[in-house]
RNA sequence: UCCUCAGUAGCUCAACGGUAGAGCAUUCGGCUGUUAACCGAAGGGUUGUAGGUUCGAAUCCUACCUGAGGAGCCA
């Protein structure tokens, strides 16, 4: 279709309304019956159900803003008009054109008096629309996901992560910090320890989709201050959970002139940000999703806040296997938060278990000051980040002992040799930021398109 | 990679060793306020694949394929 938008669609003379009808969104016929009532609208959208009862039929139409019920009466209408309207197959295009006006029988509170109706396509009887408004299975809906994303609650979760995109894009914005992207195609292992996905680069050269823009990013705070990266992220492990993608969006700011307290605000002060805005702007899309906005209105600041010693002490009277020097599994996330209806902040980890950057703590060198974020509800890490090592020499020995190339870590190591400064910074898991706001069970409805271990089409 | 579960009509499921069935979707008919509308009728099947047990297999057994959930790893 290279039809604009608002470009007229061709009218058979029959049907060509008297009054030039005004097109409008769905989501604005609030907006419409106050200010404008009476006058001819027409809504281009989809059938996205239809009822019907003799001699008058309900179809409700969506386009991309909202559902609208319509009224077609057989009194009121030419034959062919009426008949093609009774008979119209879900998802057929379609542009409808009447006069507007608050019903309170309608859901969504609004309803159209069809006046007149052109069909762009009647979607055939022989391929019926594979998605009615009965149940479905998981992975029939996956196969159909380009489909799938045309149903209410896709849509309104979708709607969701478009808030939070947009609201962590608005707070880095408004808070100094500068935008500096970092490459997809990357040389190397940026930490060492999570599998890449390779790619050939012509000939005989292999690059790798990057896990993190962190290393980068260092670079560009050097160059700027206050920087962050926003894209997507490639992670080759096996991991076939309810929480994990192959392929997701991660931003991950970066600061210069940072301690692990910095790093720590500003974590803070974004996800109340984020959880703000959601709860402001997608209300409409929270109902839809039937979520408890309750859990979402008590996260604000501070954050309680914990080091993994207390952690592990706390999950040990809880009754977990955990030892210290371990990494916490999910259950151990979910048993941690479980006391809280915020987010909880837990710092200084073991250094043994987390990247070779991470800057040990001064006082006891065996813990690291990197800090993770866990989301109340068993939404498990979404942020994790922290200050990183500003030494030269302690870098290489770090480089040494995880047995990584010296090489290949020259001109991340130039960033020590030139004006070195203590920094940090950390990176965010948008799919499970949104997964936790819609309150999803699963990750897979937050990305239109989810890549996963045995998941890549469409 | 490991463990567990599931594949029956386009979809969601039932039938659990003895004639494969229902709801939705589709088609036809009825109904002027429906809300996943309702009522009546019709069409629609190599029960994931291959082999085995049995007089008889959707059902029991074996292997494989596909999918889901969990573990580990991580955001």
């Amino acid at each position: 279709m290279s039809t604009a938008p608002d470009a007229a669609v061709p009218l058979d003379d029959a049907d060509r309304p008297s009054v030039p009808a005004k097109r409008i969104a769905i989501g604005d016929a609030a907006d419409h019956v106050k200010h404008s009532a009476g006058q001819p609208v027409e809504i281009a959208g989809w059938l996205y159900n239809l009822r019907k009862s003799g001699k008058i039929v309900f179809p409700i139409v969506r386009d991309g803003t909202g559902l609208l019920q319509c009224v077609a009466l057989k009194t009121a209408l030419p034959e062919e008009t009426f008949e093609a309207l009774k008979h119209l197959t879900q998802e057929s295009s379609l542009i409808v054109r009447g006069r507007l006006r608050a019903e309170a029988r309608a859901a969504g509170g609004y309803e159209l008096d069809v006046e007149s109706v052109d069909i762009l396509q009647h979607v055939s009887e022989e391929h019926p629309y594979p998605i009615t408004p009965k149940d479905h299975g998981v992975d029939f809906l996956m196969d159909h996901r380009h489909l799938w994303l045309r149903s209410k609650r896709q849509h309104a979760a979708i709607r969701v992560r478009h808030e939070v995109i947009k609201s962590i894009r608005d707070y880095f914005d408004s808070n100094g910090f500068t935008l500096v992207d970092t490459p997809i195609f990357t040389p190397s292992a940026c930490e060492g320890t999570s599998t890449l996905f390779e790619v050939d680069y012509f000939e005989d050269e292999k690059v790798y989709l990057t896990q993190s823009g962190q290393l980068y990013n260092e670079a560009n705070a050097m160059a700027f201050g206050k920087v962050y990266c926003f894209g997507p992220t490639f992670r080759a492990e096996k991991s076939k959970t309810r929480r994990h993608l192959t392929e997701f969006w991660m931003v991950e700011p970066e600061m210069a002139y940072a301690d692990l307290e910095d790093v720590k605000r500003v974590a803070e002060d974004l996800v109340v940000y984020i959880v703000g805005r959601v709860l402001e702007n997608r209300k409409e899309e929270l109902k839809t999703l039937e979520r408890d906005t309750s859990r979402l209105e008590t996260v604000a600041k501070p954050f309680p806040r914990m080091s993994y010693d207390e952690a592990v002490k706390i999950l040990q009277s809880k009754g977990s296997e955990i030892q210290w020097g371990g990494d916490f599994g999910n259950t151990d996330e979910t048993l941690l938060t479980e006391d809280f209806h915020r987010p909880v902040m837990v710092d200084r980890y073991p250094t043994e278990i987390k990247a070779f950057y991470f800057q040990p703590d001064e006082r006891r060198p065996e813990v690291a000051l990197g800090v993770d974020v866990i989301a109340p509800e068993g939404y498990g890490e979404i942020i994790g980040g922290g200050q990183r090592i500003h030494d030269l020499k302690l870098l290489e020995q770090r480089l040494d002992q995880h047995q990584l190339p010296r090489e290949a870590f020259n001109w991340y190591l130039d960033l020590r040799r030139f004006g070195t400064v203590p920094h940090g910074g950390f990176g965010m898991g948008v799919e499970r930021f949104v997964a936790w706001m819609c309150g999803l069970e699963h990750i897979r409805e937050t990305i239109p398109y989810p890549r996963m271990l045995y998941r890549t089409r469409p």
